[in-house]
DNA sequence: CTTGAACCTCTAGTCGCTAGAGCATTTAGG
DNA sequence: CCTAAATGCTCTAGCGACTAGAGGTTCAAG
């Protein structure tokens, strides 16, 4: 049995955050010492570790929540874990899409300035004027 | 004279994000009508054309403030907007640099998985260890 | 048995809005 | 001039995923 402080230094979760976890439904409540202080078994390491490795990975805590409830039926189909992997790998990509325009973008216009004073800086001129940029964003 | 409204259709910042500015103190307060309402001198339409921008470029409201102020006093050098926008190419940066990494493992759990069924999920699995892993994140 | 670290609950704050309730005002048409 | 619709007002609460802090209790080592 573990306290709390254990199971966060095993899995790299802060004390706080299990909590949270624990109150989001995301961790089921374990057992309490005769003090009311929690004691986890074993195995909510590695759903704790599975948790925090997901959001490593950037899933939003709902998309763990699914994957979490199918892992626990073994013999289900796992398109649903495709899915959601899939879905959010899409996202992540329209991410990484749009930061590298806002990239591009802030790479002209900090680059494009060569003045001295915020009166004629480029910087501050291109935040103004909306149609001195390259693309659209 | 502007209507919140008109301001809104303007400058693209819907009505209650200029509310919200205002009392974030990014715009200031302006003159009301007989009954209460925001009128707008049409100098305000730049100074939220140039947050809206800027939130556009993905700049957070405080960083936003700060090139407010500079923009406010043309005389002064502007290193310090340069600073402004070049910290934040570099936060751009490193957020791709880490989407790019989640791409890839995403990438790699999802496509390694032929499996029908939950309990040989390569998906599920690969999230429950870490080691299964290419790189750090 | 004492002490200090770790634990408990609860509330509020972060960021940048967005939604909704319950009113008041403005504006355009008749 | 009157009415109805559109727009405006303030205030509060909610989003996601925590984090910080207050004020108190329990545990484990010496």
């Amino acid at each position: 049995m573990l306290s709390i402080g254990a199971l966060a230094k095993a899995t790299g979760v802060k004390v706080p955050t299990i909590r949270y976890y624990e109150q989001q439904g995301l961790i089921a409540p374990p057992v309490r010492s005769e003090g009311n202080q929690r004691r986890y078994e074993p195995a909510a390491r590695e759903r704790l570790s599975f948790i925090r490795h997901a959001r490593d990975l950037g899933l939003p805590l709902e998309a763990i929540r699914e994957l979490l409830e199918l892992s626990e039926t073994p013999e289900m189909p796992c398109v649903d874990a495709h899915r959601i992997a899939g879905a959010h790998l899409g996202e992540v990509r329209a991410r990484i899409a749009r930061l590298r325009k806002l990239e591009a973008e802030l790479e002209r216009i900090t680059s494009a300035c060569d003045a001295d004073t915020v009166g004629d800086c480029h910087v501050i001129h291109a935040l103004a004027d909306h149609s001195l940029c390259d693309s659209e964003h």
